[in-house]
DNA sequence: GCAATCACG
DNA sequence: ACGTACGTGATTGCT
């Protein structure tokens, strides 16, 4: 039978505040109480592990006055005021509760109490759990339903049941209400008869069965009770009904809500808001694991065992679509070693330690083998067994890129198994500690922790494949990440060499101006222990003591150093020492900590972090290098080809305003890209209605600004900040941009109804965005996330392009056997190493590929430099 | 761990 | 009355 849990949520919550109140106060830092909320946490978990339901409901008292009121004004009365601190945590239940994705139920007119007596009604066939620390419950007990009363404070709980009530007090569940209706119930203001208590009252039920039974042989009661009960008799009557709880309320509430699976990062967030962390540590240790809800595997062994820790791999398991996962220590890509190996079908999982493996030629030749293989993450474990020499092949379905295609939130495999209600019943830190704070392993934990990965991820291969199905996004997966994926494995092996020298000589020359700007600067404070790399201390410096004008929020960013240049001759040295202080830490003295051994830079790509569809690059970021600065520029000079060889750069020209002429389909765009005119010129020439030659460079600025602007999902505001112009200038111009382009405003209404309709937008590829903002209720929210759907297809559309022109080049360099190698990705530009032979071949090759990655109503344009660094390609 | 700043497309 | 251009990552200071 199914279990159901029902909780008196008031009930059981006082009991919990009072229980706890004294002694030490527990507050958040800001002094929200949270003791009742702590303490009612504790109770229902505990409540939870010792019961097991399938469902969960808590019931709460609505505030309003209800019918026990009409019956008798005074019900409930006297009753001292709940403390504003207890007051304040019946909010904060409810937010607990629905962190929890616990079901709670309050409605008008009736208490917890009527909710709970109704539910057990409507839902004979379960096997009913009441929790409570309210005696008036008991009466809705009967074969199939128990209470659980709260003894002692919290630290207990009891289960009723008609036996044990029996046992206890010697009445039946439907005798309470006549045990109430006599001895009345102080609590709730219920009256009773005087001078009857629990005692006299237990007596007279012995012998007549009820309130009527004792009234109709009130003769047969001697003494001063018998005029008691006379007199109160009405009293009685009344209290009786009082106590009487409903059962026939019609309780709006459906299994589904109360069979909801908990998320661990909402529970998390919870604890984290009050601070309660020492259950988010409880809560991570305890919480169970489970396989998907609806068990989509068919087998005991799997799931039973948790896997089996084997000498050499069962042959059954060398076959297409077996899950593997490597075991690890850290998750870093370089410095982490491979500890073993676990493998998943759908019947069952092996761990195999690395020892072992080696040792098992047959699992080797497996792994090397052309069998299509699941994995998380195949980049990264790519490099994994490349360090190690081991070779493994096909790769044929990362669930990490499928996942994420599917959902952007899933960024990690923690956050995608709890997508599909999956807790990790350990976790790495938990095995292993922290790179800089190693414990030794256990090796139950370690098999049971790799055997639970390698199924979560043959799992997940399950889920994300209808998905990726259901979404249309099979081709973008197959045809386009997973190849793209190799290839990027193949571009951070390869790295970019740096030439020491000259990173050397920066960081020497950068830090030298560094000091020298500080000691200048310096000079003009009287706190000779200014930071200037503490925005504070220098708001201080800038506002307070040298009282320039102040900008609300005290910013000291370049726009406003550059606003404050003619008010003080620091301001120059200020600015000057910010862009050296940036080159020296980030880029000399920061890149020179990433060059390895083989004096080059393998900055990592990650697939599955923009929500736009663009990689994203890491330790270090070789995306943002310096360019537009000329001083800054010089560290590219560091970026140099193997021995001999050459750096080709090929980038595509204003390749997001020709992705939105094609998309938008917009005439006029598309021949202004066809003519091969300065596009900035000719939009110029539309929006301000002139002739080329009286377009001055004020104009062409102006221009320009505008179709970036467009790009961004346009507001007069900033537009108006970026040229600093007025908003009702800006307003205009982007007014003449849209009448000159006429499709271009319609495609954006198109593209942002659209996402008001489905929640996303698409790429020409297909790739999707979801943006549920666009239906916010909050202004900006919702104008940020329209502007974010507009961007959405078009940098989307023009990532995808890029990632097919480096499948395509990837392609023709294999094909045609050439040595030179794609390098570098930096969003429309990719970078080459070019064997002086095959530097006019790669040229052709390079552009032809990116010319052609897709066949677009604009034709698309391709600049290509070579040089002997990364300066002169540029 | 978060905010401010600044580097890139 | 509000307070914005889109998308990233690294460094620094500070709580």
């Amino acid at each position: 039978m199914k279990k159901m849990l029902l909780v008196d949520g008031n009930s059981v919550l006082f009991r919990a505040y009072y229980a706890t109140a004294y002694g030490r106060p527990m507050t958040t830092s800001s002094g929200i109480p949270t003791n009742g909320v702590f303490a009612f946490h504790n109770m229902l978990t505990k409540a939870i592990d010792l019961i097991q339901p399938d469902s969960i409901m808590v019931a709460f008292d609505s505030k309003k006055k209800n019918f026990r009121h009409e019956i008798y004004e005074d019900y409930k009365g006297g009753r001292k005021a709940a403390p504003d601190e207890l007051v304040i945590q019946f909010s904060i239940a409810r937010e607990y509760l629905d962190a929890f994705n616990i079901c709670r139920y309050e409605q008008e007119g009736i208490e917890a109490d009527d909710i709970i007596g109704s539910m057990v009604k409507k839902y004979p066939d379960w096997d009913i759990n009441v929790l409570s620390s309210d005696h008036d419950l008991l009466q809705v007990i009967d074969d199939t339903t128990s209470v659980w009363l709260m003894k002692s404070g919290i630290s207990e709980i009891q289960e009723m049941t008609k036996d044990t009530l029996k046992e206890t007090m010697g009445i039946e569940p439907c005798q309470i209400i006549d045990l109430k209706g006599l001895m009345g119930d102080a609590s709730d203001n219920i009256p009773g008869v005087p001078k009857v208590g629990e005692k006299t009252a237990l007596k007279l039920l012995a012998q007549f069965e009820s309130v009527e039974g004792v009234l109709s042989h009130v003769d047969e009661i001697p003494g001063k009770l018998h005029d008691n009960l006379v007199e109160h008799a009405e009293l009685a009557l009344m209290s009786k009904l009082l106590a009487t709880i409903k059962v026939d309320e019609d309780i709006d509430v459906d299994l589904s809500c109360m069979m909801q699976k908990p998320v661990i990062e909402k529970q998390i967030a919870f604890f984290q808001k009050y601070e309660m962390n020492s259950l988010i540590k409880k809560l991570k240790e305890k919480t169970t694991l489970s396989l998907f809800d609806e068990e989509p595997i068919e087998t005991e062994k799997r799931i039973s065992t948790g896997g089996n820790i084997v000498s050499s791999c069962p042959q059954e398991l060398f076959h297409d679509d077996v899950a593997i996962y490597l075991e690890h220590n850290f998750d870093s890509v370089y410095g982490t070693s491979i500890l073993g190996i676990a493998l998943a079908d759908k019947k069952q999982s092996i761990y195999m330690t690395l020892d072992e493996l080696r040792k098992d030629q047959a699992c080797l030749d497996f792994l090397k083998s052309d069998a299509k293989k699941i994995v998380w993450d195949a980049k990264k474990m790519k490099h994994w067994m490349d360090k190690d020499n081991l070779e493994i092949n096909n790769l044929a379905y990362d669930t990490m890129i499928a996942a994420f295609l599917c959902d952007t939130n899933c960024t990690s495999l923690e956050r995608t198994l709890s997508k599909y209600n999956v807790s990790l019943e350990y976790t790495l830190d938990m095995i292993y500690g922290k790179e800089n704070k190693p414990i030794l392993p256990d090796i139950e934990k370690v098999t049971i922790f790799s055997c639970r990965n390698a199924q979560f991820i043959y799992d997940l291969y399950l889920k994300t494949s209808v998905e990726l199905t259901e979404l249309e996004m099979e081709e973008l997966f197959y045809g386009l990440e997973m190849p793209l994926a190799s290839i990027l494995f193949e571009m951070e092996k390869e790295g970019v060499t740096i030439e020491q020298n000259i990173m050397n000589r920066i960081a020497d020359e950068t830090k030298a101006q560094v000091d020298e700007l500080n000691e200048m600067i310096l000079k003009y404070s009287s706190n000779i222990n200014l930071n200037l790399n503490s925005p504070k201390q220098l708001a201080e410096f800038l506002f307070d003591e040298l009282k320039l004008p102040e900008n609300k929020k005290r910013s000291t960013s370049v726009e406003i150093l550059e606003k404050l240049l003619g008010q003080h001759e620091v301001i120059k040295l200020l600015m000057q020492y910010r862009k050296v202080q940036k080159q020296y830490s980030t880029y000399a003295e920061g890149l020179k900590k990433s060059i390895m051994s083989d004096s080059k830079i393998h900055t990592i790509y990650n697939q599955c972090v923009t929500s736009t569809g663009r990689l994203s690059s890491t330790s270090p970021n070789l995306q943002n290098i310096s360019i537009r600065d000329e001083e800054s520029r010089e560290i590219r000079k560091a970026f140099i080809p193997s021995e001999g060889n050459y750096l080709l750069a090929a980038d595509y020209s204003q390749v997001e305003l020709r992705v939105l002429a094609h998309m938008a389909n917009e005439e006029k765009l598309i021949e202004a890209f066809t003519s091969g005119l300065d596009i900035h010129t000719k939009t110029a020439m539309e929006v301000f209605d002139l002739n080329e030659n009286e377009v001055s460079s004020l104009h062409r600025r102006h221009a320009k600004a505008v179709n970036f602007g467009i790009v961004y999902g346009i507001s007069d505001f900033g537009l108006a900040n970026q040229l600093e112009i007025s908003k009702n200038e800006a307003q205009q111009f982007i007014d003449r941009y849209l009448e000159s382009y006429p499709n271009i405003s319609i495609f954006m209404d198109k593209t942002v109804e659209e996402c008001q309709r489905n929640g996303y937008v698409k790429t020409l590829l297909n790739r999707r965005r979801f943006i549920p903002e666009v239906n916010s209720e909050k202004y900006f929210e919702r104008e940020a996330a329209k502007r974010a759907a507009m961007n959405a297809p078009i940098q989307g559309t023009a990532a995808d392009l890029i990632k097919v022109a480096m499948i395509n080049v990837d392609r023709e360099i294999k094909r045609q056997n050439l040595k030179s190698k794609m390098i570098l990705q930096v969003h429309d530009e990719l970078i080459f190493d070019v064997y002086p032979d095959e530097v006019e071949m790669m040229k052709q090759l390079v552009v032809d590929q990116m010319i052609h990655a897709m066949n677009l109503k604009v034709p698309l344009d391709v600049q290509c430099q070579v040089g002997k660094d990364w300066y002169e390609a540029k």
